[in-house]
DNA sequence: CAAAATTATACTTTTTTAGTATATTTTTGT
DNA sequence: ACAAAAATATACTAAAAAAGTATAATTTTG
């Protein structure tokens, strides 16, 4: 049918480019080079976007949403603390919850006025609705009511680029010692409190 | 001095070049967009360098040179088999080693004729010089000589991408036996021989 | 202060990209 | 197999971006 055939070339037109837009940014990727690398005409690109900033909108609420949900199921699991944060820091290593920073640049220094204004209100929206799910997860004892959600987001984004960094052949030598740390942190450190069991 | 100053600007085109060619490879990075970044105008870029290509050139050959030598200096401090074979790895994870992906591809696609060659023979020229120091560095004992410095190489690769791997926090869960392991193998494995000491 | 270097500006030319029209081919449901 | 719908290739125009240059003004340096 005519919708199944539009939305495979639909589904590969977006996720080309949110593979390309997460490398370079959209300014840096033509419609053509796209349209190549997604092996689809322009004209079917065209008719389904009207043109580039329209689709890197649409990338960036599909990739908002995913991530959302991705982050809702790991609150969801009722996992114990350290294996839910765990789970927080391995889907920001994937580069699953976090929009590219490329991208997400593209979209400040565009010249059209709203642009601008519509990412920073999706941002926005985003992050309250991941703190709000955090609140949520507090309530039902996932993590410690004494940690600031805010807070604890930052501290997984703090955690994830320590794992990135490049050092990290150096800390090998005493990598022993520094999981250990970690593993002790999070079983302990950001547990539910215990005296209300 | 004229020449400082120069050498000053020069550096400076040179040094941002190579950041956001790494990147972006050569294509996606227009000439304006350097100099802004670099905080130089135009017109002395174009005292430089005739054209982007000839920048790009001079980059790729000063990070071929610049690998090179951190290689050289690596295999010439006479340290242990293992110890040799981390920093080596450490140096490719810290991207010091090989020529951007990205950067490389744009000489590739480009059409000037000549320019693949180009690349093709300085990639081929640098190759062999890593080889001939492994095999200088076999014959002063710092490896052993059962193993084909090609194999060396792309053994030092495939463990710089084990590291970089995003699934590296599952990995952490039995990170200590990996740990144990990798460091048997270094020290052990690749040892020069033992009888002929 | 004078010479050299660097920059800002404004400009032309060239190249790239965006977007459209149309004829042709491929795919799909019947 | 056939008709309708969808997708594509091609070729095109218009618009935007990038390359490259000339010149006057400014900054830096000895």
């Amino acid at each position: 049918m005519a919708t199944e055939i539009a939305s495979k070339k639909y589904a590969l037109i977006l996720s080309t480019a949110r593979e390309l837009f997460w490398k370079y940014g959209f300014k840096r990727v033509s419609i053509e080079e796209l349209c190549v690398k997604a092996k689809v005409s322009k004209m079917t690109f065209y008719k389904f976007f009207p043109n580039k900033i329209e689709l890197a909108k649409r990338v960036f609420i599909n990739e908002s949403e995913a991530g959302l949900k991705k982050f809702k199921s790991i609150l969801h699991e009722n996992k114990s603390p350290a294996e839910t944060l765990k789970k927080i820091v391995q889907l920001k290593l994937e580069g699953s919850a976090n929009i590219s920073k490329d991208f997400l640049l593209d979209f400040y220094e565009n010249n059209d006025e709203g642009l601008k204004d519509f990412v920073m209100q999706a941002s926005r929206s985003a992050w309250l609705k991941i703190i709000k799910e955090i609140r949520e997860a507090q309530r039902k004892r996932v993590f410690t009511s004494s940690i600031r959600p805010e807070l604890l987001m930052h501290f997984s984004e703090a955690m994830a680029s320590m794992i990135t960094n490049k050092e990290l052949l150096e800390y090998y030598a005493s990598a022993h010692d520094l999981i250990k740390e970690l593993t002790h942190l999070m079983a302990y450190g950001l547990g539910a409190d215990k005296k209300s069991k």
